[in-house]
DNA sequence: TTGCAATATCGTCATATCTCGATATATAAT
DNA sequence: ATTATATATCGAGATATGACGATATTGCAA
């Protein structure tokens, strides 16, 4: 499962060049710790406005930062009603680490 | 030995967030692989001009590029003459890589 | 001292990134 | 239909980054 194209080193080590998106990436690690105050179940993962209450930042930015990851393919989106709950893609994350820890 | 105070992760992400600068610390693996022309001895690294030499930008460009892979800890100089050579600082690369392997 | 080679620094311009508030879109609830 | 909520997109301003050529600096050589 998870079929997941390889990552693009360049595009994943840009997203991870950002304080705020590494620390998301870091919440996403443990959910419910991190956002106990989610009243969704974790199954499709957390709520972009429970990780914008998180970050101090606006709603807009929260937002390019979340699609930032997205599009490097680090977090997974999915869509359930008005709401969009991300994920980590621990797929991609192994096959990005596997390959920094080879190529560096 | 190589006593080495350890990676600041940011600087060190913000440093490899750039091609070039990766492609650099990629052709210090194997200096004598990927820099034949140079005379001097491998011992102290890749002279600066060497590096200038095969990656096609300006010495002023490459100056800066290599200014912050030494900021990030990244390559070491060692300054001989009027030469600088560098060389990949790996135990800085072996902490920065445990430290993302267990962080993100 | 003068000159040459290697590298660093400066000033500038172009482009990218970060942030915001305002607005648009989509879904849900009434 | 209207309204409310969640998220995305837009436009703008501020700051950072990347590139260059020109110049400064350092060290060696004549």
């Amino acid at each position: 499962m998870a079929k997941q194209s390889s990552p693009d080193i360049d595009e994943v080590i840009k997203a991870l060049a950002h304080p705020v998106r590494r620390q998301m990436l870091e919440w996403l690690k443990t959910p419910q710790k991190s956002f106990p105050s989610q009243v969704h179940s974790f199954e499709l993962g957390v709520c972009a406005g429970k990780i914008n209450e998180k970050a101090q930042l606006s709603q807009s930015t929260i937002s390019a930062h979340l699609a930032t990851l997205q599009r490097a393919g680090l977090i997974t989106p999915r869509k359930v009603g008005q709401w969009i709950f991300y994920s980590r893609n621990e797929d991609l994350i192994g096959k990005f680490l596997a390959r920094i820890n080879s190529e560096l």
